[in-house]
Order: C-alpha cells, then sequence, then structure tokens
DNA sequence: CGGTTGCACTTTTTT
DNA sequence: AGTGCAACCG
C-alpha cells in the first residue's frame, strides 16, 4: 500500500485509526505533516471518502496551501482544487460558515473584516463620542482588552458587570459602543469570526446540524494553540460519529498571549472519551546534539507533559554559542559564516535561518547582509497589505464594497486632499445620524447639511459620485480593473509623487497590488484574501537566507538555525520580568521551537551590548544558554578574533564600486580604466597598455577623477 | 484647513 | 533611532 510506504508504527496507527477521537500528540520533527497529510490520502483513496466532507484546519494560510500541495502530489492528482478537502485557518473557515449562514443571526453576506488597525482607529472613535479623556488609557490597551475579553467568550454586558475600577468601566464603555459602532460599519473583526460563529452554531441547532453533516472528518493541526471560541467550534462541529482527529504538541504552545489554552490539548482524552491517543516520538529533523539541547531547556518548565523525544541519527556538529561585542558585531559574526559556508559551496543561501524574538532585531543584520552581498528575505515585520499607500487603495475598496464601513470612510476622505477638515468631517458625521446611515446616500444629499461651506459641499457630493460611479462599475469589471480605475479617478499615483526616495517603491507597491488582483474574480474574494493573509504567509525564496521571528518559525525547518540575541531583556522578553512564571515557561517553550528548527547545525549568539529603545544597554548572556548546558557539546568563538575580523572587512567594505568606464589608480600599475566588473572583480586597461583583472579588495585600486 | 515642529513613546509575539 | 501625535501658525 502506497500511502503507508515510509511511516513508523506510530505514525501508520495515527493514519490508519479513522474512525472516533484521535489525539496525535506529535513532538517536534516527528513527521506531523507528513502524517496528516498520509491520514488525509488514506481517508480519500483507502476508505473512499468524498474530499468535500473533511476538513483541515491549520494554523495559517502558508501551512494550508502547503499542505493541499503536498496532498496533491501524493494522490498524484493534477493539481485540482476541486477535489480537496476543506482547507484553511479557523478564520478563513469561518468566514466561509458565515458567508454562507450568517444571514440567520443578522450578519449580511457582505460583511467586511477589520484588522488591528481598524479595531484601534474604531476605539478611538468611540473613546472620542463618549468624551473620555484619559491619559492613563491607551488605544492600544484597550484595543487589547476588548480582544482578550473577547476571546474568553466576556460580552460588553459581562464586563461591565465585573467592572470595578474607573479605568476598567471605562472600558466597558468604550467596548460596548466600539460593538456598536463596528456593526453599523457592516464589519466583523478577527475575533468575531469565531466569535460569531461560536453564536451561530450554538443557536441554530438546524445550521448546526447542516455542517456537522458536512465535516464527516475534522483534523485540528496545532492543537495546542487554538483559543476558547475555537474550542467551542471544534466541539459544535464534530458529530455523533466523533471523527475529530487533534495534533499538536503542549511544549510547542507559544500562543497563550493570543488567547490560546494548551489545556485543550491536554483535556481532549476528558472532552472525548474513549479517544485513541497516538504519540509520535520519533524525531526524523535534528542531530542529537540540538535535540539533546532543546530537551535540556524545555525539561526546566514544571507545567507540561512526559515525553521522550529520540532520534536514530548520531549526535552530528556540536551545538555552537558565540558572543560578540554588540549587535552589529553578532550581525557581523552571523553574515561571516555564512559567507564563508556559501563560498565553500558547503551550503546554500536558502540552507540557513536567522531567528530573533522581535521584529525589531533584524535591522542589523539586513545591513550587515548587504555588506556581504548575502541574499536574504524577511518573514513577517511589516505586511504588504499594512501598507499605507495599499491600505487607502483598499479602504477605497471597501467602502464601495460595504457602503457603511466608517473606518473606511474616515481613512479616504481626505485622501488625496479634497480640502475636508476634521470640522466639516465631523458635521458631516453628525448629520447621518440624523438622517441617513448610509455613508454613500449621505455623500449625495450633502448639499443639505448645516454649517458647511459651499467648497466643503462639493467636495463631498464630488467623492459621492466617484463612489456611486466605481461601485455601479465593480459589478461588471474585475477587482484588478476596479483598481486602475480608481487610481486614475483619484489621480492617486500623483498624490505618491511626493519627492521622496520612496515614491517609486510606493508606485511598484501599487503596480503589485493590481497584479495580485488579477487573481480574483470579484471584490468580495480579493477583499477577504487581503483581510485574512498574514505577514507570515508570503512564499519564501529558496535561495535566500530567512529572517524572521521564532513565532513566525513555528512548524518550518532549516539545515542551520541561527538564534540571535540569547540575551535577558531580549529573550526572556524583558516583559516577562515583572510577570508571573506561566510567562516565562512560554518564553521557554518559545526558546525550544526555535532550536527544534534545525536540522544539522545550531548557533546561538549573544551580545554583550545592544542598543535598547535608544539606548545602549548591557545584557547578560540569557538563562536559556546556561539551561541547555552539556559538558562537550558547545564551542565559544573568541569575540577578540571577530572584532579583528570585523575590521578588516570594514576596511574592505570601504572600497568604492567600481562601474565600467571609471578611471583607476594602482600602486602596481600606474593609472588606467576600467572595462568590466563584476562585483569586486575589476578588469582595467592600464595607460601602459597592459589590461590586468584584479581583485579590488586585495588591489588597492583608487578612482581618479 | 493644512502644514510644520517638537515631544513622547516604542519592542513582544499574529489570525 | 524612528514614528506618531498634539499643538501651533500661516
Amino acid at each position: 500500500m502506497d500511502i503507508l510506504e515510509g511511516l513508523n508504527t506510530a505514525q501508520k496507527s495515527a493514519v490508519m485509526v479513522t474512525s472516533g477521537p484521535l489525539l496525535i500528540l506529535a513532538g517536534a520533527g516527528s513527521g506531523k505533516t507528513k502524517t496528516l497529510i498520509h491520514r488525509i490520502a488514506y481517508l480519500i483513496e483507502q476508505e473512499n471518502v468524498n474530499p468535500d466532507t473533511i476538513l483541515a484546519v491549520t494554523f495559517t494560510n502558508k501551512a494550508a496551501k502547503e499542505m493541499r500541495q503536498r496532498l496533491s502530489a501524493l494522490l498524484n492528482s493534477s493539481n485540482s482544487r476541486l477535489f480537496m478537502p476543506w482547507m484553511g485557518t479557523f478564520h478563513s473557515i469561518c468566514v466561509k460558515l458565515l458567508r454562507i449562514d450568517g444571514a440567520s443571526i443578522g450578519i449580511s453576506n457582505n460583511f467586511i473584516i477589520y484588522d488591528e488597525e481598524d479595531r484601534q482607529s474604531l476605539v478611538k472613535r468611540a473613546v472620542k463620542e463618549l468624551g473620555i479623556d484619559n491619559k492613563s488609557l491607551k488605544v492600544r490597551s484597550i484595543s487589547s482588552a476588548i480582544s482578550s475579553a473577547k476571546n474568553n467568550l466576556v460580552s460588553p454586558e459581562e464586563y461591565e458587570a465585573t467592572a470595578t475600577f474607573t479605568n476598567q468601566k471605562n472600558i466597558a464603555k468604550i467596548y460596548e459602543k466600539y460593538e456598536r459602532l463596528k456593526k453599523n460599519s457592516g464589519a466583523l473583526d478577527f475575533d468575531d469570526l469565531l466569535l460569531e460563529t461560536v453564536n451561530l452554531l450554538e443557536s441554530k441547532p438546524e445550521v448546526r446540524k447542516k455542517w456537522q453533516n458536512v465535516f464527516k472528518h475534522i483534523l485540528i493541526d496545532e492543537y495546542q494553540d487554538t483559543n476558547a471560541p475555537q474550542y467551542k467550534i471544534v466541539k459544535l462541529i464534530t458529530n455523533k460519529d466523533r471523527n475529530i482527529c487533534v495534533v499538536g504538541d503542549d511544549w510547542q504552545s507559544i500562543y497563550s498571549w493570543r488567547g490560546a489554552d494548551f489545556t485543550n490539548i491536554l483535556n481532549f482524552e476528558h472532552d472525548f472519551p474513549g479517544a485513541k491517543v497516538v504519540k509520535l516520538e520519533q524525531n526524523y529533523r535534528s542531530t542529537g546534539a540540538i535535540l539533546e539541547a532543546a530537551n535540556n531547556v524545555i525539561k526546566k518548565n514544571t507545567k507540561r507533559t512526559d515525553k521522550k523525544l529520540w532520534t536514530g541519527s548520531g549526535m552530528g556538529e556540536p551545538v555552537e554559542i558565540i558572543e560578540s561585542r554588540d549587535e552589529a558585531d553578532e550581525a557581523f559574526a552571523v553574515s561571516n559564516k555564512i559567507s564563508s559556508q556559501a563560498e565553500l559551496g558547503a551550503r546554500n543561501f536558502g540552507d540557513f535561518a536567522v531567528l530573533y524574538r522581535t521584529n525589531a532585531q533584524s535591522y542589523p543584520f539586513e545591513r550587515a547582509f548587504m555588506q556581504f552581498k548575502i541574499p536574504y528575505q524577511i518573514i513577517g515585520g511589516v505586511r504588504f497589505y499594512d501598507r499605507k499607500e495599499i491600505k487607502d487603495i483598499i479602504a477605497y475598496l471597501r467602502l464601495i464594497y460595504q457602503p457603511n464601513d466608517a473606518v473606511s470612510f474616515n481613512r479616504i476622505v481626505n485622501v488625496p486632499s479634497r480640502g475636508l477638515g476634521a470640522t466639516s468631517v465631523e458635521r458631516f458625521l453628525l448629520s447621518m445620524e440624523s438622517g441617513d446611515n448610509s455613508i454613500l446616500s449621505a455623500l449625495a444629499n450633502a448639499y443639505n447639511i448645516n454649517g458647511i461651506t459651499p467648497r466643503a459641499k462639493a467636495a463631498f457630493q464630488n467623492l459621492g459620485s466617484i463612489l456611486n460611479d466605481l461601485s455601479t462599475m465593480s459589478e461588471t469589471v474585475s477587482p484588478s480593473k476596479l483598481i486602475e480605475e480608481l487610481i486614475d479617478r483619484i489621480d492617486y499615483l500623483n498624490l505618491l509623487n511626493d519627492g521622496t526616495s520612496q515614491a517609486d517603491e510606493r508606485k511598484n507597491n501599487i503596480g503589485a497590488m493590481i497584479s495580485d488582483a488579477l487573481n480574483f474574480a470579484d471584490l468580495s474574494s480579493f477583499l477577504e484574501e487581503v483581510a485574512l493573509m498574514s505577514s507570515v504567509d508570503t512564499n519564501s525564496d529558496k535561495e535566500k537566507v530567512t529572517l524572521m521571528t521564532i513565532h513566525a518559525a513555528k512548524g518550518l525547518e532549516f539545515p542551520v538555525v541561527f538564534m540571535v540575541g540569547m540575551e535577558e531583556g531580549v529573550f526572556p522578553s524583558a516583559r516577562t520580568f515583572d510577570e508571573g512564571p506561566d510567562v516565562l515557561e512560554e518564553e521557554r517553550r518559545l526558546c525550544y521551537v526555535g532550536m527544534t528548527r534545525a536540522r544539522e547545525e545550531l548557533k546561538l549568539s549573544y551580545a554583550r551590548s545592544r542598543l535598547q529603545f535608544g539606548q545602549r544597554s548591557y545584557n547578560s548572556p540569557s538563562r536559556f544558554l546556561s539551561d541547555m548546558s552539556v559538558e562537550g557539546t558547545y564551542s565559544y568563538v573568541n569575540h577578540e578574533e571577530l572584532i579583528d575580523d570585523y575590521n578588516q572587512v570594514e576596511q574592505k567594505i570601504n572600497i568604492p564600486i567600481f562601474v565600467v568606464g571609471d578611471k583607476v589608480k594602482s600602486a602596481a600599475f600606474g593609472v588606467g580604466q576600467v572595462i568590466d566588473a563584476n562585483g569586486s572583480i575589476v578588469s582595467v586597461r592600464f595607460n601602459s597598455g597592459y589590461v590586468k583583472k584584479l581583485n579590488a579588495e586585495f588591489a588597492r585600486l583608487e578612482k581618479v577623477i
């Protein structure tokens, strides 16, 4: 049987137990994804299960995409998505359910999705409308308080009832107002997608039964990182046959700050009595040295299950600890190692990953990689769709699609500038409260508004007609074409011509969005993709060094991993110091996740000093380094040598870059002209008649002007 | 109304 | 160090 080939005993039984609840406890690198894919293939091919009745929930869109590709390769099917199971994140599956059945709980099918920035913008509005003026209450923290309330299934009324301090009472009021404003805007936020699905499945038995009937086999990946609403959804969509398979590892739970609760996985057998449990404990990814060090770190946690992860392969290279003087030195040390391995031909750039605790740590590496000419890519950080120019266009599109979207209206009402300031916009919104509640019709009737100038009236009406025209157009033209028309109509590219060096990049981004939109048939699906696409979902380039946070690296693996910034106050983060032990345990799990991404070589690096918040701080090496310590497994790199190297390279870097036609002077050969240049290898025709091919790094060439 | 200047704050992690 | 925001002026 093809499908079972290449699986170990535990993996085989995880594939073949196809009825009833199943818990797969999969240690890091134990072939979890492979097992899941084989399990789905087995259901389809061996048990003739209709793919449409299988639901597989992944943690990221990227993971779903990868699973789809690997499954289609295994099934040897032509890459058709038609015969594919339902695959996606909880959020994307919920969107599908709500678009289809949301109407029964009062959610219109053209709802739009608010991201964190949209939420904060609406919170700001709520604070303003309520007249709350309290500087100790920041929009950011209000937003996160609301989000965590929602993730704990606490309604505004319940929040209000338990509020004691003034700040809490204020947050309760803002929470309530925020919910109302959001509803008026025809929008759902990320948390709503889950909550409203719970609400739908709980309150409408016929809808629940319908979906229970659709999903005959359910698989949930990364179950240790499910939160309360997600847990409820799992329970609600599982039918009486209980063909529910969850996969996870409590040692790798790193999202509790987002409401994830790893006791969900610990309680699975209790929630689904009679569940079978399969443990995948053989690690196929990492060397013995890496695994041993990682185990030593996780061992220090008290709240965890016991399991013994083992490998059949040898110890391999010792885990290496690199000490550097400061963050620039650290970036240099990493670049130096990558560069020399790549030059030797021992590794490709794509074999390396640099993992850090926070996105802000990427900067020195970007600089060093540029100097070393190391190709790199950053995964995560600012999403493509979070760029200002992209969000402006998206705001227009959303407003066209959902004419009540107040957040988008606020964003674009004066972009590009139409002479509409805060006062006019306030008066406009005030007039809306008493009359129209559709922004579009209010714009058309703007001449009725009292207290605004004729110029402002005309500007509102003009915006109204732009939106109206495009809205009509959107029914017949593609999203891509619609964006082009929009940009033309509001002369947006001209707005981007602000004389700054980023103008071209911004225009390129707009171009990239237009070509991206070509993949979508209608506005609705394009907006949905834009909202749910996360920053870690971008395709990675196999020829480049990957830079990302440890969180973003979950589920991935690389031959060589550098974990950088291994310092107290960086990792573990300073924020954990005044929190309870649970928070530190999560940091330690995060460390474990990072270490177990490495297949062959793991290098941990710390700097004696680092620029933090614009100040130089001197942090001691991370406690995790001493946790993992095993005699004879480590080699320390002498930082003094590194500094010498660093100075050498600084000199190298200072050599000018030569282009064809440059006049140059060499101490040995005199004056000449560059006739060919490829990096530091330069061909020069000297006035003496000689043509020499020189390495500019060593030849001490000088430019002559 | 819109642009500029100065000050405060930032760094967890992301669907 | 870089960004976002509030206050001020033309």
